[in-house]
DNA sequence: GAAATATACTTCGACATCTAATAATACGAC
DNA sequence: GTCGTATTATTAGATGTCGAAGTATATTTC
């Protein structure tokens, strides 16, 4: 929705494009979050997890925050979750005692084993509405924004060079 | 992060897409919030409030639910916040008891007189990474995809006619 | 005008998420 | 070897988010 600022040109459509990009990343979730919960009773991070633990094998927590790029107290409550459920199971490394490695149950396993491609699947369909260039030029952009922000300085320094 | 999934190559490109949107979003994030949290003391929910009624005047909560895109109940949450802050007044409309009109009280006009435009620069130099072009062409994929799903039907339908 | 239905919001319970503070363990300097 | 520091995970407390159920008020229907 475009917002009633009065600014810049290039802050209006810096706005715009913010909200572009929020909304389509709303849709995209409640367009694919609501079949995880009803045909699996898993939440999106909890997919998350149990897909990396398939597609990696054992984990630490550490590297699975790493992975999914969230904080440190957000993967234990998540694990906990899934430990309840039975879907994974923790266990101390004996070389490092602080470490908990984090693996699939058998239940998660087939779990994941189900869900994953009816998820992909779900996926590429929303994504059919891009062509395959589309996409390409979408992902590059979407990369060298995050990328941009991540650098050291960031958007910071374009800020003392700029003004 | 290249997902070890092998698919077909229309599938992993709509992986790696959406993982792609989902981190440029969560980078964006990561650099606009904290600043929000730490300067003025309030969320990403609270500012887009603040923002609405700042540019639009009073709005009823399910008004501020059309243009925010959440759900009832975390409107009543986050208004909660707000009023117990001082930032905003709920008041019942006369005609229609059962609406809440949301104002901002003068403290929550002062803060959002300053928070905004400080918000504004720092999303317009966080997308200074991209030239206009870029942006526009990001903000149009974006809405492309968006519109796509939020049609009746949306991917669903797609489903149908190619498999 | 009373009953059924619809609408606007709130409440409740669950999960995700963050930061800050804590606990347990490992490691490095001395 | 002990002490201080770093690392890994957990806990505590706050907010956002949702869906489902509940409450209050309007509207429609008969």
């Amino acid at each position: 929705m475009p917002t009633k600022y009065k600014g810049t040109e290039q802050e209006v459509l810096a706005l715009e494009t913010v909200i572009k990009l929020s909304r389509s990343l709303n849709s995209l979730n409640a367009h694919l979050l609501p079949p995880l919960q009803k045909e699996f009773g898993i939440t999106e991070s909890q997919l998350a997890v149990l897909e990396s633990l398939h597609h990696l094998g054992p984990l630490t927590q550490g590297q699975l925050c790493q992975k999914m790029l969230k904080s440190g107290s957000n993967l234990t409550t998540v694990v906990d979750n899934l430990e309840r459920d039975d879907l994974v199971r923790r266990e101390r490394d004996p070389n490092d005692r602080r470490v908990q490695i984090v693996q699939l149950t058998p239940k998660g396993a087939e779990l994941i084993g189900r869900a994953f491609p009816r998820h992909v699947d779900r996926v590429t369909r929303a994504f059919s509405a891009l062509s395959a260039d589309e996409q390409r030029e979408l992902g590059r952009l979407c990369r060298k924004l995050g990328r941009a922000l991540a650098e050291p300085g960031g958007a910071e320094r374009r800020e003392r060079v700029s003004v």
